[in-house]
This record gives C-alpha cells, structure tokens and sequence, in this order.
DNA sequence: CGGAATCATGAAACCGATTTCATGAAATCA
DNA sequence: TGATTTCATGAAATCGGTTTCATGATTCCG
C-alpha cells in the first residue's frame, strides 16, 4: 500500500474533500466564504495532493494573470538591475510574477514590447524614460492597465512616474564644477534619440554653462552606450577642444571609458581633468581617484514604482506620481582647475 | 460612419470572415490546412479588428504556455545579463516569452524559484550551476520540462550543461601566475555554499599550488560577492599573509575591490602584487593596469543554452550539452614577483 | 413565532481559445 | 464510372479553473 500524491486538479481535490470545486475554488481565493473546518480540510487535501492551479485557467476565467510587465533599456547597466531588483521582489510578495523585456534606449522603439507584454495580460507596466512613440501612446489612452515610468520625471506625460529630474541633478553636477572654477567643459552623453533623460541632461548642461557664460555647451559628444564609447567619446573632446578641464558623463559608464582613456593620454584625474559621472555606480567609489558622481537612488525607485502600481490595482485609480532626490556625491575626480597660462 | 477597430476574439473574427472559429484558429496555427483564399480573408479581418489571440485561454486547450523561466543568482553581475540577453532574445525569435528570477548565488535556495516557474507553466527552464537541493532533483526527475543549467559543467548531473569548465579556467589561470614565478598565492572566492562554481574554482587553485609546492592553499577568503566584498578580502589577505605575491580572484568584481584595496595600501600592481580576474567583464581591460582574466563566452552561452532548449522542445529529447572553451586573457595585472630578500 | 436577512454551499454557465470528429466536396484510382 | 482517398471546413467537446445564481439552513428581529 504505497501513498501516491495524486497530482490530480480543483475537481480531484474537491471530490477528494467531498466538496464541490466551487468550494474548492473559494477556500483558496475567498477564504472568509468557507466554512473554517471546510476550508482547513481542503487545504490540506490539496496539500497532500500538491494541488497547483493552472494559471492559466484562473487566468481565462478571472481576466487576473498577476503578471507585472517590465520594458527597460538593457540589463547590463547595473542601475536598471538593480532598479529591477527591488521592483520585482515587491510584486512578488504580492503574488505577481514580473516579465522583464529589454528595449534599448530609444523609445521611439518600445511598442512592440509594450504591446507583448500587453498581449501577455501584464496587469501593470513599468517603463523607463518618457514615452515617445505616437502607437505607445494611442496604447496608453485605450488601455485600462496602469502604467508607470521611472527614471525620469516628463511633465505633462500621458504616463506617470516615479524617477527624478534628470536636468536638476545635471545642474548640480555642472554647478559644482562651476563652483570649482571650471570654464572649458564637456559633456559625454549617449544618443538623444528617444531619450529624454539624455535630453534633460544635455539641456541643463548648457543652460548652465551660457549662464555662467562658459565654453563648452555645444562639447556634447556621443559614441553610445557602454564603456569604450566613453573612452571614444574622452579621445574626441581632446582632440578637438584641448583647453577641457571638465567633463560631465551622463553616466559612470562613460566615465570608467574616460578614465582609461585619460590613462592612456597621460591626462591626470583630477588634475588636469576633472570628471563627473552618473548613477553612483558600486564601482564608483572603487575607481582611482574615487568617483565624484550624481547617486540616483534605484533600489528604492524600484520600490516606490511597484507600490505606486500595488495602489493603482487596487484603487483602479491611476498610479501616484513621485519625484525622487538625488544626490551629488562628491569624491576625488572633482577638482579645481589648474591654472593655466 | 466611423470605423471602428473593434476589438473582438476569434469568434468575431470568424463571424466577420464569414467561417467557423475553428478555421480562424487552424488560419493561425495550421496554415497549411486552410484554403489560401479563405486564409488571407481571416488575416485581413484579424488584422483590421486587432484580434489579439488570449494567451490564457490558448495555454489553457493547448497546453503550451511559450513561456521560458530562467533562474540565476543575479542580475547585478554584468556577466549574466549578457547571457541572459542573448537567450532571450533567441526565444524571443520563435515566439517564447521569457521570465527571469533571480535567486542568490546559493543553489540550495532555488526550489521555490523552479517550482514557481513550473507552475508558471515553463515549458524550458534555465539554471546556473549545479543543482544542489534535493528537492530540486526531485523536481527534476519527475517533470517533462527540459533543463538546462550553465555557466558550470557538472559530471553526471541529472541536468544537463551549457557551460564550460571552472576548474580547468581557475587551473590555467593559476598556472600563469606560477609560471611567472609566484610562489605565494591567495585567492578571493565566493561563497561555497551551494555553489559548484565556486568550489570547482577553489579545488582547481589548490591542486595547482599543491603540485607546485607553492604556498597558499589555504589562503581562500571570502567576504561575500561584491566589490566591496573584493577589498576586505583584500584587506584580511594583506593583513595575514604579507608575503603573498598573487591573487586569484573568482571575479572581476572582486578584482575591482582588490584595485581599491590595494591602491589604499600603496601596493601597485603587477608590481607587488599580482591579480588575476574572472569573467573579463567590460571594465577588466579599462582598469589600471588593464586586468588579466578569464574570459568567458557568455553571449554564446546564453545563446547555445536556447539553442539546446529549443532543440529538446522539437525533439522530446533532452537538451545537449556543451561545454565551451574559456581563455586566459592577457593583461598588465599579472607579472613577475619582484624579487625579494 | 413568522418573515427577512445572512450564510455556506453546490449546480451550472462561462472565459476564449484548440482539438477531435464528422461531413460533404473534390480529386484520385481501378 | 463507381469506389476510395484526400481536402477544407464546421459542430461540439474540451482545457481547468472562477463566478453567478439558486437553495436550504441559520440567525436575526420585531
């Protein structure tokens, strides 16, 4: 007489407890409908029968497939990792399961995933950046599922979010090296296109320098987005434009390229250049010298986004906006500039 | 008379097509069985109504969710999103969808996470490392569902690899460093704890020290899995055993650290101090000096490990493994020792 | 104590596709 | 030409749950 688990479905573990699967059905999703010593029972035939619904099923039927869509740029910048991180380990204590797509930086290029995870019946949606594809949009007005976008804050967007502004922590990026002394900067960014945190960013640079009346704000330059773009981008600014003494990187990223480059040319950081970075990498402290940089705060974005979409599931209102702090963190790459001439 | 999209399931399709909703699903899953005629009107009416199928009620009759999990232990090491990168986007390309969890680098903690994705309705799952929970085995040998695990070749384990071999990667790379003429060695590991990888690692350092007659066979510290972790690492190496001339570390990330660590301490590298990494992340060959590690092909991995996957999910047959080269990739962190006394 | 409200439960419909089985028409064959 | 496949299609069953609606048993209340 061996004991099998039977691995049966709703309608085994309901005639197994003699109930009906209705019952059955109850005692999981609105326990407070069963009777006490009903519902203990049939949980612990389900137990034994390691009765697992078909989320399917449940899904056709209660239009609710507790799936959470994710579109964001890459995966291999550490930040969105961690952003992710925190996000899905939310819902998941919620009984949500996340689905993470990779989209690029260009947002002009994010329908086809939105209208994935859609079609997937993602119950909530988490973007990256300010919408800006005229399809992604006509979505947003039709669809009921609540939306947000985080690390960055667009006015007047048809999508709410939970970041920050991206030109407020530039500024104080390029005012510390004002601050500092700096009058010949330069700025390695990434693409513009479908980007409006590269956008925000490049914009508060420049008002910044024409405010102070320093060169640079047309020094914007772009190799793309990883590493050795960074050390491109360095190359470029000083062939062109020797006389730098400051460069802001839209991210740390570019700044580890920077520096190896820096390296490479005999440039000293900070004394012949200071740089700026982006993000408050775990790297940043650990580079020589120690990164001074802008520290976005992920981890709790991540959170702040998944609760901001918790709420708006249930409330069925839409989800509440809200503008984080950042941070400059200031460490050794930061420094006045010798004085020339 | 406005038109109006409408909006409406497979029943409307067939209505508006004039055919029986059978023939509307056969149009888009058996092609080959509908009149061409009769086809191109169903996926005019599809397309001009949006009819999107519902991929619950789909799962539900047909048993096939075209959902991937895939469990690794982070996402914050830039080496797993590259793989994963290339695995999902190779999924992608034949329509599976693919959802990611992160479980920690201990193997004994994924149950939950594989049988959440079993239940999820997986139809092929992806590991890292070997599996080392029992329950997992149990799991393992009582589902349909192809495994793949990665990043680690296990001998007879009960789920095949995509990977490649950490000892034998640890084994050259210590044997470059003896080959230089260190003597006295130690190495920064990860955690063992349900981690093959890790222990692969370790047991190859020793064999190598060990018929070398070097010193350091003991000299494994650990202090987590971070850069941070890298540098206290460092720190207690330093610290007990000044005489060490070679570092091996289980990871760029820790070599980072290490840099950190060792730049604070006024020991230059190769000079004093050798470090020998692992993984060649994107920043190893930026670093100062440029670090020598282990290059490991994880784009191909992600890659080949879909690849493996999609075959047994054709065949019914379980997935092939492979095991892939890694290369010791030469850099300016690795020298001779000074010699000393 | 009688009628209304509440409660716990079950029967049956339902979610939206896929799949089986049947059928009539067309094609093939002897 | 009559019998036999083959082909394209539709009717209906089905996947495994959830939800609606009905019902009998209790409790509540005037």
């Amino acid at each position: 007489m061996q004991e099998r688990p039977k691995r049966g479905g709703l309608a085994a573990v309901a005639k197994a407890a003699g109930v009906s699967p209705a019952t059955v059905s109850r005692a999981f999703n609105l326990p407070e409908l069963v009777n006490d010593a009903v519902r203990a029972r049939i949980l612990a035939v389900a137990a034994e029968q390691q009765y697992r619904p078909d989320p399917a099923a449940r899904a056709l039927r209660s239009r609710r497939t507790h799936m959470i869509g994710v579109a964001l740029p890459t995966l291999d910048y550490s930040i969105f990792a961690r952003l992710i991180n925190r996000f899905q380990s939310r819902f998941a204590e919620e009984g949500y399961t996340t689905i993470i797509l990779t989209t690029g930086f260009d947002n002009r290029n994010i329908h086809d995933s939105v209208q994935l995870l859609l079609d997937r019946g993602a119950e909530a949606v988490l973007l990256v950046g300010a919408v800006e594809d005229a399809k992604v949009n006509e979505i947003l007005a039709e669809t009921q599922v609540p939306f947000v976008t985080t690390y960055s804050f667009p006015k007047g967007s048809a999508v709410p979010a939970v970041g920050f502004d991206n030109g407020e922590a530039t500024q104080a990026a390029t005012e510390h090296l004002l601050a500092l002394g700096h009058r010949h900067f330069a700025m390695i960014a990434g693409l513009t296109d479908g980007n409006d945190r590269q956008r925000d960013r490049i914009a508060a640079y420049r008002r910044c320098l024409e405010r102070a009346g320093a060169t640079g704000a047309d020094r914007v330059v772009c190799h793309g987005f990883d590493m050795a773009a960074g050390g491109r981008a360095l190359a470029e600014i000083m062939d062109h434009y020797p006389d730098t003494t400051a460069i802001v990187c839209n991210t740390d990223i570019f700044a580890v390229g920077a520096y190896a480059e820096c390296r490479k040319r005999g440039i000293r950081v900070p004394d012949d250049l200071s740089i700026i970075g982006f993000d408050d990498a775990e790297y940043a402290p650990l580079l020589d010298p120690p990164l001074t940089t802008i520290a976005v705060p992920a981890d709790e974005m991540g959170l702040c986004a998944a609760e901001a979409l918790l709420a708006a599931l249930k409330s069925k209102a839409p989800p509440q906006e809200r503008c984080m702090d950042t941070t400059l963190t200031l460490r050794g790459s930061t420094a006045a500039p010798r004085h020339k001439s």
